[in-house]
DNA sequence: CGCAGCCTTGTTTTT
DNA sequence: CAAGGCTGCG
């Protein structure tokens, strides 16, 4: 492409976002509708049209990937490699900031960034120091509120009693100042402090706030439906200076308020920035014309909306409706998503083109069951994420150790891995002595070496080599290299050694990680910029090789598309999520109707949404009732096949016949997700009554609500079921 | 000090 | 059903 053509390719709304360039903009992107498209030609014509040069512009994104690719299209515009930009995700250029004027807020700029692990350990040291009963007020609970509080940009100080919660007696500020006293003792921050430091440090520094304002002219931001507060008061105070921020997003893909994001930020936008211009993309060029009404038709079911309505914009938007298929249980349902499957791949149809996405990970299980039954190569997306592996956090923690002798949460974490014969009374010896004496604990390994508090010979000398080795090590860095370093220290630490000598089978798979992690060092100039590159960019996305079926799940895929979207799982409680609702209300409900949404406009040409009448939960079988949201599908824009019986009354479902095998039962009406709860005095039971299901055999009824049945059953324990899924015994 | 086996407990989503 | 924490033993 020539850079003078870059307009032509816009339609005339994408046109008016990129051209609208001075003061604030809101673009208020529909799924499908070019919003990276927009974002990233107005950031080239900015700096075509000469009104910045590249380092004055702030371009900010949620997720690594949504910078990575935004960076390669810049570049691909202006034909050159775009370098020396202030491109990045909130975290990443928060951490950016911080490191230059790290010193205002109280650290070191080698301060470490924790992840959430290392997080949990800390705060649950903290609280064990306080007396605080680890069992009574878990830890998560605390960790859950703090991170709240750092979203909202509440430092300890700054929490109100409104803001306060009642845990662990009124004591949650209290431990919420030490775990802060904490941090910055060991010279290190978790996710939330990168916003909440930056945030403090610009409102208190009006001279650094001007530096940022003369710096950045220009400002952009994307998904902004997901920010949070504090990532709001930054752009807030950036914004302040030249009043050139354009934030895109999409209300009704606001799918992040578990994590702090306020959708408020997005609806409240012309109020916060007077004068501002809104712009909305409403043509889809991704999904035919039933898909989009679907999804169209679920979403207006929403009432927090700015509203927006997307127009098909392809030329070939006719395709098949929305399929809604009933099965009876999981195995099924994986079943007919693998038939599906297959077929299409027989009519040409590519498997990288194809996605199964589903609310929570645990619906993988039997999805991935039936693909490996079948041979259909799969990808799980977001799984078990390379950086956060047991061996790859381990060597991690021995190089922190080498860059910041300080870190004691590393430290603690391989003093003795291997086996040194350190336990609990050598590491409560190291504990007492870095408190006494405000020291980091490798320091106080030392010192326990010299006054002898560790009795026995063998673990004396293993930690003494330990000790010597991180000064080996430390010193290579500036010789050797990082690289060379790494693969030394795995080795004379006995790391690796340890995984060569282990039988277990996945010991080879983790020797090769490792090899993995040193090659993946190469790329970087230096140790600390290692470090900051895991800490920050937990992502590895591995080259998607081959065609395969992708299975992620529906926040997963958030930004992508596919010819062919299977949405399995589509049952109360399940999606919607009943934890989330619980806790969060009508709320939670349209959170969870807009990742649906999220989940309709993945596709480009097939949406094939399913439920199952039975599924297994936490190892037990449940019997399900069908979302609600498919209620809400335009019945219009749907077709309907399958039903909620079993499949073949084979010997399949009962295998090796067993007391249940014999029993004669009744049938559940075909198209049983229209089943309707019905009126309490319909229901054909009463309490005490013994009775019969399919799955769990007999029990007896301890309490009816409605057409809802609480039976205690012989086999398989206390459940709650729709009548119909039930039967009298005689 | 370390291990094995028991029990509990909890399962959404992630920078 | 899994993983992780705790207990009790060698």
């Amino acid at each position: 492409m020539s850079n003078a053509d870059y307009l032509v390719r816009l339609n005339p709304e994408q046109r008016a976002a990129v051209e609208a360039v001075d003061g604030p903009l809101l673009v208020l992107a529909g799924a499908g509708t070019g919003k990276t498209r927009v974002l990233t030609t107005r950031f080239a014509h900015i700096l075509l049209q000469g009104k910045a040069w590249p380092s004055q512009v702030l371009a900010v994104t949620f997720t690594n990937k949504a910078a990575r690719e935004m960076r390669e299209r810049v570049s691909a515009i202006l034909q050159q490699p775009a370098e020396g930009l202030w491109l990045g995700t909130f975290h990443a250029l928060a951490a950016r900031m911080l490191r230059r004027h790290a010193e205002q807020v109280g650290l070191n700029s080698n301060f470490t960034i924790l992840d959430a692990d290392d997080q949990n350990r800390l705060l649950k040291q903290v609280m064990e120091a306080q007396r605080i009963d680890t069992k009574r007020w878990p830890v998560n609970g605390l960790m859950a509120a703090i991170q709240r509080w750092k979203d909202r940009g509440l430092e300890p100080e700054a929490v109100t009693p409104a803001e306060d919660t009642d845990y662990a007696g009124g004591r949650a500020t209290e431990l919420y100042v030490a775990y802060q006293d904490r941090l910055k003792a060991l010279n290190a921050c978790d996710f939330g402090d990168l916003l909440l430091h930056v945030v403090t440090l610009l409102r208190k520094n009006p001279d650094i706030l001007a530096d940022y304002h003369r710096r950045f002219r220009y400002i952009l931001v994307d998904e902004y439906q997901d920010t949070n507060l504090v990532q709001y008061y930054w752009l807030r105070l950036l914004a302040q200076g030249h009043k050139n921020i354009c934030c895109v997003g999409d209300d009704d893909q606001s799918i992040y308020s578990w994590r702090g994001a306020e959708i408020e930020n997005i609806l409240r936008f012309e109020k916060d920035f007077p004068g501002a211009q809104i712009v909305r993309l409403e043509s889809n060029y991704r999904s035919t014309r039933h898909i989009l009404a679907a999804a169209s038709g679920l979403i207006a079911k929403n009432s927090d909306r700015l509203g927006k309505t997307l127009r098909p914009g392809r030329a070939d938007a006719d395709g098949d409706k929305v399929t809604v298929v009933s099965s009876w249980d999981s195995d099924e349902e994986a079943r007919m998503i693998g038939d599906r499957i297959e077929a299409a791949k027989r009519d040409g149809q590519s498997l990288g083109e194809i996605a199964i996405l589903v609310r929570a990970g645990f619906l993988n299980r039997s999805l991935e069951e039936r693909l490996i039954a079948i041979g259909l190569p799969y990808r799980i997306v977001g799984g078990a994420r390379f950086y956060e592996r047991a061996e790859i956090r381990d060597a991690m923690a021995y190089f922190r150790v080498v860059a910041q002798p300080a870190d004691d949460l590393a430290f603690e974490r391989i003093v003795n891995l291997p086996k040194r014969g350190l336990g609990d009374t050598a590491m409560q010896a190291m504990h007492g002595i870095a408190r006494a004496e405000s020291i980091p604990l490798s320091l106080a390994a030392a010192r326990a070496l010299e006054t002898g508090v560790i009795k026995q010979a063998k673990a004396r000398e293993a930690l003494r080599e330990l000790l010597q080795g991180f000064e080996r090590w430390r010193a290579m860095l500036d010789g050797a290299g990082h690289i060379v370093m790494a693969q030394t220290l795995l080795d004379e630490s006995g790391y690796a050694p340890m995984w060569q000598q282990d039988k277990s089978p996945e010991a080879p798979g983790r020797l090769e990680n490792l090899k993995e992690l040193v090659s993946a060092m190469a790329d970087y100039e230096s140790l600390a910029a290692f470090l900051e590159h895991v800490a920050l960019v937990m992502d590895n996305d591995e080259a998607a090789e081959g065609e395969r079926v992708s299975l992620m799940t529906l926040h997963g895929a958030k930004g992508l598309e596919f010819d062919m979207v299977f949405l399995p799982g589509w049952e109360e409680g399940v999606f919607p999520s009943r934890r989330s609702v619980d806790e969060g209300g009508d709320k939670a409900l349209e959170e969870e109707r807009r990742l649906a949404y999220v989940g309709i406009t993945r596709a480009r040409r097939v949406a094939v949404i399913s439920h199952a009448a039975n599924r297994s939960i936490f190892g037990n079988w449940q019997s399900q009732i069908p979302s609600r949201f498919l209620d809400e599908l335009p019945p219009g824009e749907i077709i309907r096949e399958g039903n909620t019986q079993r499949a073949r009354p084979g010997p399949s479902v009962f295998a090796g016949g067993g007391m249940f095998a014999q029993r004669p039962r009744r049938m559940i009406e075909a198209g049983a997700w229209e089943v309707k709860p019905r009126a309490a005095a319909t229901s054909a039971f009463k309490v005490g009554e013994r009775v019969f299901h399919q799955k769990f055999g007999y029990g007896r009824i301890t309490a009816i609500e409605d057409n809802r049945l609480d039976i205690a059953f012989e086999k398989a324990g206390d459940k709650r079921l729709l009548d119909s899924f039930v039967e009298k015994i005689g």
